[in-house]
DNA sequence: ACGATAACCGGAGTACTCTCCATATACAAC
DNA sequence: GTTGTATATGGAGAGTACTCCGGTTATCGT
């Protein structure tokens, strides 16, 4: 037992409970120097060549250090999309219509699941990947609950009656990357077609006039 | 070079095209003592501790033929899986109905997603491990294709506008083993409250008044 | 400046999947 | 039986994810 940070004497300032102590200095050299190197040997090699060891070398850290930073695999894939994620979140949680708040709750699953088609096109490899870490990897990952969250509320107000929590995994298990790669590169389908099969599949589920295919976008 | 065996010289019995020669003696009598171990091993100590290795030691052979019989994990999970398949296949296909011929196709595509869920109840840890081999893998198996062409059949014949080909990877996508885990575990959905779930998003691709939810059953 | 201490570091080690190929074996033809 | 050939075998080895822990360093309060 050693005695808790917050508890010494004679500290001044008050403790924050529940706020872990700042990154240390040479912590974030190193996690941005991981993230760098990452981002290189995708770019030149492809997502198929990110390994560990490989990443920790050529970011000139040992193999524990990127595993202290990330976790696992999952976890530095999902670092490397952390920026499109918070864009993306910032777009559905407080940016404009048809995405953001103002539009119809229809309307807007609908922008959802438009728009998490085009990120898919993006990062599907990389998205594959984290999700191929484990069987229920990708439920546990916090994007993916805010998704579930966000689809939970819209659904419940399209539809009272139908079950929002059964359907908001259902809908996201249909946006998962090992299906979308399948489908653009073994049946060779466009983002529009996997789109309108959305729609096809919402239509069911909160029918309404207005969302009755006349184009894609 | 070498010759070809049906262009001996000599040979009395017509060849065969297109099939391969029967499994030698040895080979058959390695791979029932591979699916021997691996069950063994399955019963003891759960899926988790099915590895190669262990399951080569434990039937006495060397991990090379396992890999030679059964491909890799993922086919090994399969092989394991492969008489409930045959009988899961035969009920859909030429089974009395709900399942098989006779009931309308929307009567069938509900009741084939119930069996599967109910398959799933049994089997889920075999399946989530056989799809986490690779992103892709699920969709090239043999039996996935199998229930593939089956709800694209049916999904064409309730409503010939919709786009049967992307609906039938849906459903199935939510019939994923991870998915499945993930709603049993975490979760603690019932079989019967995701059966219920299933049931919605079905009655919105192919409303059907006699399926209005009575009984799950 | 300077300890005390918590956080961090590196890389050897473990466990596992899958490949390769020199050797061994079963089977068919005679 | 003998022989020829396709097929099967097994285990060493390569590649990779992840863990562990003795040693190091940044940071804070004085």
């Amino acid at each position: 037992m050693t005695p808790r940070r917050d508890t010494l004497p004679g500290r001044t300032t008050l403790p924050v409970i529940g706020q872990p102590p700042a990154e240390r200095a040479d912590a974030a050299r190193n996690r941005r120097a991981v993230l760098a190197a990452a981002r290189t040997i995708m770019v030149n090699d492809g997502v198929d060549a990110l390994c560990m060891d490989r990443v920790a070398t050529e970011a000139g850290v040992g193999v524990g250090t990127v595993y202290r930073r990330f976790g696992d695999r999952a976890g530095l894939a999902y670092a490397l999309l952390d920026d499109d994620e918070q864009r993306f979140q910032a777009a559905f949680l407080f940016g404009p219509p048809p995405l953001g708040p103002g539009a119809s709750p229809v309307v807007r699953i609908r922008a959802f699941l438009h728009a998490y088609v085009d990120r898919l096109d993006t990062h599907a490899r990389l998205l594959a990947l984290a999700e191929a870490q484990s069987p229920t990897a990708r439920y546990g990952n916090g994007a993916y609950r805010t998704y579930r969250t966000h689809l939970i509320a819209l659904l419940t107000l399209a539809d009272a009656k139908a079950d929002a929590t059964y359907l908001a995994d259902a809908l996201l298990a249909v946006l998962g990357g090992g299906l979308f790669l399948h489908q653009r590169q073994d049946l060779q389908f466009s983002t529009d077609r996997i789109k309108i099969g959305l729609d096809q599949l919402l239509t069911g589920l909160a029918p309404t006039p207005a969302l009755l295919p006349s184009s894609v976008g």
